[in-house]
DNA sequence: AGCACGCCGACT
DNA sequence: GTCGGCGTGCTC
């Protein structure tokens, strides 16, 4: 009996199974799916299990494996079809993929020793009577007495509860013993039954899903309309028939409102998955449902690897999320994995979201998805009224920052204990400083970017490579003494605001202010317990957030996303500026939403005003198909990098002339160009842009020439077949 | 990935 | 004459 192996090194060169013998104690046990350790070179190793066989042509000498990993852990059959996929799909390799697919407690590297927690309890050791005439005999031992009492009472007690000299005395005696057992590190804590009452809208889209085949359903609903409620009585339905469901949401720290609201429907029949978690958390939630002891399944784009079975539903929350694609390898999109599943099971697929992408939406109106609406609000909350102010004439007033508007709003919600959020999509003090005397601009010497100011901490940091350096009080480059500050981060808006409303409680959200762990939820919850008057932060303030008492949202430039050089910077901020007003009048209060923009008269902007999605929709496609992108066309981009700035280029010009000799005649080549962020820890990028309908040698092309790269140390190539941007 | 083997430059 | 640079190739 034979083992075929995928080693777990990360290498295309390997990416092949080995052979190995299975030694006697294993024969019964083996399964393919299983973690096995293997003597490889001359280390040992992990690897998976791909295939057990009875022969094999002998022109090697086997090894033998050197034991099971984990006995409890078994990739199934589904997951190993869904690896496939994700190496078919992303052009990464098998090991590659099956990696991604597991928590990072289960990649061991090397045998780290255990994973799972042990809590010690005491439990009695003697019988009852022992016990009793133990007490009677020792009555001047009041404090012995009192734990046998609680041990006769509970059976079981944590150690901790009653360490002490007492207690060691009756474990010698022999009266009582220790015993571990594993424990969960994430609870759900107690399940309150409470089902709202569907509106007419939420009731008429959970009729209209049929759980008995596959389609994929958008939901598109405003904000406030309610889709959480409509996902959980969708899955309330699949876990009545026994079968099981995966919940995606785009940040799960952002969406805690979420995971809160499903153990409270659900208890402890809810896994959680996210980054955030330790690895031992992560092991934990995925031991949960290994062991089935789990229905549900919510988290993050890595939750879709999860090892339910027998689902019965897959939910993507906030579709147009850009959380959901991986931007490192493999480059893979949540929602194509979903969709394979989906398939794969023959189960409903629902895409949740208030602004679809144009991919979806395109889809949706075809008729290849099912187009199910929400238009309105539950209860009787409205949409907040938008307001677009222009800057340009507040500036000749001399307002930079906060326009007349909104600085008397943000005072009148003050005097009526109101909150307020406030967006600016850029954190830091200052964007850039400038010497006015020689122009010298402070630049990040391994990247193409210019250094944003940090206050706080009186540094520049670069905010693609993290490089940090001490700001000089004088001009590095001329030694004048005149630096000047230019753009606007959250750290220098609070420092504003807090100058404008110094009675105010004002909180800052950013990456800066959420590193540690727990941070997060911290500003959140006590901003929701009205800790504070005014929340102000980046976009991670913009989604899923429900605060009953923020009437007041306003975006302090609005036109940041807007200029990006990106085909999907109009979506973005459509996406993003909808999502940002939604937080407005939640509940009984309205709502309002102040934009502050340069472009008093852009079309978005226009249509986020009205809350029009349709208009936006119409405009945007107009756009794509003018230029050729997405929706009306497939992307596929191509990352050459080196530090070697004319190998990269050379290079970059080979991929091309290959790719134009292989390729169909009406795929569209773009490029070569210098990428988004030319220079990046002094690597060099060069881009090539392929646009597509349909090209049937465009996958074997791509192979061949990552296979090409495979053994060039000194450029490299990444291939992203689904790219968010370009 | 890691490690061995192997063929050419500056040193005790 | 050797130590060591990292290019190529192999690992069941």
């Amino acid at each position: 009996m034979y083992a075929e192996v995928l080693i777990e090194y990360n290498s295309k060169t390997i990416d092949k199974s080995f052979t190995y013998l299975v030694p006697e104690d294993l024969k019964k046990i083996l399964q393919v799916g299983m973690k096995v350790l293997v003597p490889f070179g001359n280390r040992l190793i992990n690897g998976f299990v791909t295939n057990i066989v009875n022969d094999f042509n002998d022109d090697y000498e086997v090894k033998e494996i050197n034991c099971l990993v984990n006995k409890e852990f078994v990739l199934n059959k589904e997951l190993f079809k869904v690896a496939e996929y994700l190496k078919e799909e992303t052009l990464c390799t098998k090991i590659q993929a099956l990696q991604t697919m597991l928590p990072s407690a289960l990649k061991v590297k090397e045998q780290k020793s255990n994973y799972e927690k042990l809590v010690t309890y005491i439990v009695a050791c003697a019988n009852e009577e022992e016990i009793n005439t133990y007490i009677s005999n020792n009555e001047k031992r009041p404090k012995q007495i009192e734990i046998l009492k609680k041990i006769l009472e509970d059976k079981k007690v944590i150690k901790k509860e009653i360490m002490g000299s007492s207690l060691n005395t009756l474990l010698e005696k022999g009266l009582l013993k220790e015993v571990k057992e594993q424990e969960y590190r994430l609870s759900s804590g107690e399940k309150q039954e409470n089902d709202l009452k569907l509106t007419k809208e939420q009731q008429r889209v959970i009729d209209e899903i049929d759980f008995t085949t596959n389609n994929t359903y958008l939901i598109h609903g405003v904000t406030g309309s309610g889709k959480t409620e409509v996902y959980i009585k969708l899955i309330k339905k699949v876990i009545k028939k026994g079968k099981t469901a995966i919940l995606l949401v785009p940040e799960i720290t952002l969406t805690a409102q979420i995971v809160e609201r499903f153990y409270k429907r659900f208890g402890n029949d809810v896994a959680i998955f996210h980054s955030a978690l330790s690895e031992g958390e992560k092991y934990d939630e995925y031991l949960k449902i290994l062991r089935k002891e789990v229905h549900i399944v919510v988290g993050t784009r890595s939750a879709i690897f999860t090892p339910l079975e027998n689902l019965g539903i897959i939910i993507l929350d906030e579709e147009h999320t850009e959380s959901y694609k991986q931007d490192t390898t493999p480059r893979y999109h949540a929602r194509d994995i979903a969709k394979f599943r989906a398939e794969y099971n023959n189960i409903p697929l629902i895409l949740g979201s208030a602004t679809p992408t144009l991919e979806t939406m395109a889809r949706a109106l075809k008729g290849v998805y099912k187009y199910l609406e929400l238009p309105n609000r539950v209860g009787t909350s409205r949409l907040p009224d938008i307001k677009i102010i222009d800057m340009a004439e507040e500036v000749k007033q001399r307002n930079f920052i906060f326009s007349s508007v909104l600085k008397d709003k943000i005072k009148d919600r003050l005097e009526k204990q109101e909150q307020t959020i406030l967006l600016l999509n850029r954190r830091g003090f200052s964007t850039i400083i400038t010497c006015s005397n020689c122009g010298y601009t402070y630049k990040c010497p391994y990247c193409d970017i210019t250094m944003t100011y940090h206050k706080s901490s009186n540094n520049l940091r670069c905010h693609y490579c993290g490089y940090t350096v001490l700001k000089s009080d004088k001009c590095p480059e001329c030694h004048d003494a005149t630096l000047n500050y230019y753009g606007l981060g959250t750290e220098k808006l609070e420092l504003e605001l807090k100058n404008m409303f110094k009675e105010a409680r004002i909180v800052r959200m950013d990456t800066d202010t959420t590193s540690k762990k727990g941070s997060h939820s911290k500003i959140i919850n006590d901003f929701k317990d009205h800790k504070y008057d005014i929340l102000l932060g980046t976009q991670m303030i913009s989604k899923g957030l429900d605060f009953p008492l923020v009437t007041l949202v306003g975006v302090i430039n609005a036109d940041a996303t807007l200029n990006i050089p990106d085909f999907r910077s109009g979506e973005k901020t459509f996406a993003l500026l909808s999502q940002t007003a939604g937080r407005a009048g939640r509940k009984d209060l309205q709502g309002e939403v102040i934009l502050q923009t340069f472009n008093k008269d852009n079309y978005i902007l226009n249509c986020v005003k009205e809350n029009d999605y349709k208009r936006f929709y119409q405009y945007e496609m107009n756009n794509r198909h003018k230029l050729n992108y997405p929706p009306y066309y497939y992307l596929c981009s191509i990352k050459v990098s080196s530090k070697d700035y004319d190998l990269a280029s050379s290079e970059t010009n080979k991929v091309k002339k290959y790719l134009e000799s292989h390729l169909s005649a009406n795929t569209i080549i773009l490029g070569p160009t210098t990428a988004s962020v030319f220079k990046i820890n002094n690597v060099y990028n060069f881009q090539i842009i392929i646009k597509y309908k349909k090209d049937d040698k465009l996958y074997k092309s791509l192979k061949e020439l990552d296979n090409i790269f495979a053994l060039n140390n000194k450029v490299n190539i990444s291939i992203d077949t689904s790219p968010m941007r370009i």
